[in-house]
RNA sequence: GCGCGAGUGGCGGAAUGGUAGACGCGCCAGCUUGAGGUGCUGGUGGGUAACACUGUGGGGGUUCGAAUCCCCCCUCGCGCACCA
């Protein structure tokens, strides 16, 4: 077991700092589950109570407590059988029974307000805060394996309880206002009443006051829990890391020497466990059995293996020194490389993979041996692709080459065997994955690569539309052929020798070389490549018009289109005769002053209604625009007959006239 | 049930308070071609002869102006689920 949750806070509160997707972000605080509130002890009432029994409730309402009106025990809290009163072991016994015969299943899709089941034991306990008398129950909605395995009920403000009190006819009163105990529980804010001290407080002062109360009269304490539990890190299979343990024969564990690492899988005939149950490693007969140096007794090696988390919690760390053998990292490139500053990994991590790393990161900090208290700070999560898949009657998934459509119903080809379709994701066993290595073979890494950058933002998955590749390798090939001649594979002259600058007047394709650079630059850092990829297309389009185009713009173009296709643009490089590698040109600036126009159009809306555009210099006074704006034909007959109320100028783009 | 995210043409998607539909796929037309494909040029939300008009899941609101902000609802995806 590996005590991850003594790290429950930390793994919560460092979250903070990070730059993640708040979902993610949000699914960490879920699964770790922290809940503050307090423990509180209630005496046993009663005639039967000369033994000093107490039962503890774990509570994040402390401050309901004078609503308390009843307590639940998990049906296996051990304390159940002491207290049940001889009438009530019967029912008690049978419930346990029907409880134990639920699967999970059922327990796990119902609600807060699902059907409450549960049996009076018979036993009373006092409220600490009032002492008031309140009967003790046992049901299966309060687990065993949470807190203290049992709690207090407060009807009014809880809806478990609620629907509890309901179903057994317990009282319910309101001690927090707000809402209409009378019809549902409520669990907002207000002031309290009907609770002595804490009458007039709110949610948050009245918790802080109670607490005070019962750690005054050690009644109880505040308390802090998690959902989380501690890690079970064994597993009873063969593919896993082993440990380096081995097992005295007086039954104490010890680590191998330094000296006999790494431990190695022993080869086994046959990779599953014994018959006898023992983990698969069991058959290693020799492997098994280790002298112990220190003693010279003969001992057990350790038969279960990690699991695969093992090497996922670290395997950064390993990365920053792959190739030194002595140690696992130098500190000193831990210093420089750490934290991994963009991690890019699927969602589907986020509760597990990414807090177990987290957690390894911070058993390590503590031990001196990394820097950082985390180890991720950026997180990235690419959305999946989906495609169509085909499962026939039988359920099995067919390949699309396996079906066909008659009459708008799939079938496999050549049967009378129908398939259902779906939009799932691609995975090999839906049969629904295209093979990358097909559309390199027609199109090129490069257009495949740009494809699925230029498919949509790169966090939301969207469904693979094979054709669309063709967009992408168009543009590749349109790019291509500004350089090259398709018939000859000669230089065009269309782009002139090194430092020609013929075509430089060309302003559409200055602007248009300008705004792809600007676009590149800014989204490389977001990780946002569609949009990218559109201005330079933008680009291509206008220079395949253009008769001629500057040497420098061509070599510009092509280094922003590098990160993009890499192998194009570094033959492109080449062609227009470099000698050394594009990727180690220096990124092109843009101009802002190359972005404008000579020009502005500005549109004209009449009470917010577009109505026309015009065209004034650059130089224009506001005042100008707007007058010329008025000028405009169509937008006087929209002005006809009426007053003008508010001129609103919205620099460089519009103009408004609100009329009535 | 709770939490997070998303709904825009035939399709993938642009635009995050200022001209909705950039760019691409598909489709249509013209040129090129013996033909087909490729390539090039133009067109393509709906509606109309043309305008007016209409249009970003539905309803309401804020604003001179809303896909974008606010409120209610619907649908879909992901996660968690009787956690006291």
């Amino acid at each position: 077991m590996l005590k991850i949750t003594a790290y429950g806070d930390r793994l919560t509160d460092d979250l903070d700092g990070l730059n993640w997707p708040v979902g993610t972000l949000e699914m960490q605080r879920n699964w770790i589950g922290r809940s503050i509130g307090a423990n509180v002890d209630f005496k046993l009432a009663g005639s039967n109570d000369s033994r000093d029994h107490k039962i503890t409730v774990f509570t994040t309402r402390p401050d309901t407590l004078f609503g308390g009106t009843y307590v639940v025990l998990a049906p296996d809290h051990p304390l159940v059988d002491t207290i049940a009163v001889a009438a009530q072991r019967e029912a008690i016994a049978t419930y346990r029974a029907q409880v134990a015969n639920r699967s999970d299943r059922e327990r796990t899709e119902e609600a807060a307000d699902a059907p409450k089941t549960g049996v009076f034991t018979g036993a009373y306990a006092i409220n600490p805060v009032n002492g008031a008398q309140m009967p003790v129950w046992i049901a299966d909605y309060v687990l065993g394996g949470y807190g203290t395995g049992a709690v207090f009920a407060c009807p009014a403000h809880d809806e478990r309880d609620y629907a509890f009190a309901k179903t057994f006819a317990l009282p319910i009163i309101e001690v927090v206002q707000g809402g209409n105990v009378a019809e549902a529980a409520y669990t907002g804010d207000g002031a309290h009443v009907n609770s002595g001290f804490l009458d007039g407080l709110n949610v948050d002062a009245a918790k802080t006051k109670v607490i005070e109360f019962l750690e005054a009269g050690m009644l109880g304490e505040k308390s802090i829990r998690f959902r989380l539990r501690d890690w079970l890190f064994s597993r009873q299979r063969y593919w896993g890391e082993p440990f380096p343990t081995y097992e005295m024969p007086d039954g104490t564990i010890k680590c191998l020497a330094d000296s006999a690492l790494p431990l190695e899988l022993p080869a086994i005939d046959e990779y599953k466990p014994t018959r006898d149950g023992q983990p698969p490693l069991a058959r290693a007969k020799e492997w098994l059995d280790v002298r112990d140096p220190d003693t010279g007794l003969m001992a057990k090696r350790e038969t279960n293996t990690m699991p695969q988390w093992a090497g996922s919690c670290w395997y950064y760390l390993r990365f920053i020194s792959p190739t030194n053998d002595q140690v696992a990292w130098e500190p000193a490139e831990e210093k420089y490389w750490m934290p991994v500053d963009l991690y890019v990994g699927g969602s589907e991590h986020a509760t597990l993979h990414l807090l177990y790393a987290r957690f390894w990161h911070k058993v390590l900090f503590d031990a001196g041996l990394v820097t950082t208290k985390e180890p991720f700070q950026r997180l990235f999560h690419q959305g999946m692709l989906h495609r169509q898949s085909f499962k026939d009657e039988g359920g099995k998934y067919r390949y699309d080459t396996e079906v066909e459509q008659r009459d708008g119903i799939w079938y496999v080809k050549g049967t009378d065997i129908k398939c259902a379709t779906a939009l799932e994701k691609m995975s090999k066993s839906k049969y629904n994955v295209v093979n990358p290595d097909e559309i390199c073979d027609s199109d090129g890494a490069d257009a495949l690569r740009l494809y699925e950058l230029f498919m949509g933002p790169l966090e939301e998955g969207t469904e693979w539309e094979t054709a669309g590749v063709a967009g992408t390798r168009r543009f590749l090939d349109r790019a291509w052929r500004l350089l090259v001649d398709a018939e000859t594979n000669e230089r065009t002259n269309k782009v002139g020798a090194a430092g020609s600058t013929a075509g430089s007047d060309n302003k559409d394709l200055e602007r248009a070389l300008h705004a792809a650079i600007k676009k590149c630059t800014s989204v490389i850092d977001d990780l946002r490549f569609n949009t990218a990829i559109s201005e330079m297309m933008v680009f291509v389009n206008e220079a395949t018009k253009a008769t001629a185009i500057p040497y420098g713009w061509m070599e510009m173009f092509v280094t922003i289109l590098a990160p993009f296709a890499p192998h194009v643009a570094e033959e492109m490089w080449q062609r227009m005769g470099h000698t050394t590698s594009i990727t180690y040109a220096t990124w092109p600036a843009f101009d802002e002053a190359k972005l404008l126009k000579d020009v502005l159009t500005i549109a004209v809306q009449v009470s917010g209604k577009l109505r026309g555009q015009v065209e004034v210099p650059l130089t224009a006074t506001d005042a100008e625009i707007i007058a010329a704006a008025k000028a405009d034909a169509k937008v006087k007959t929209f002005l006809e007959g009426k007053e003008i109320k508010r001129e609103i100028y919205v620099k460089g783009k519009l103009v408004n006239l609100v009329a009535v």
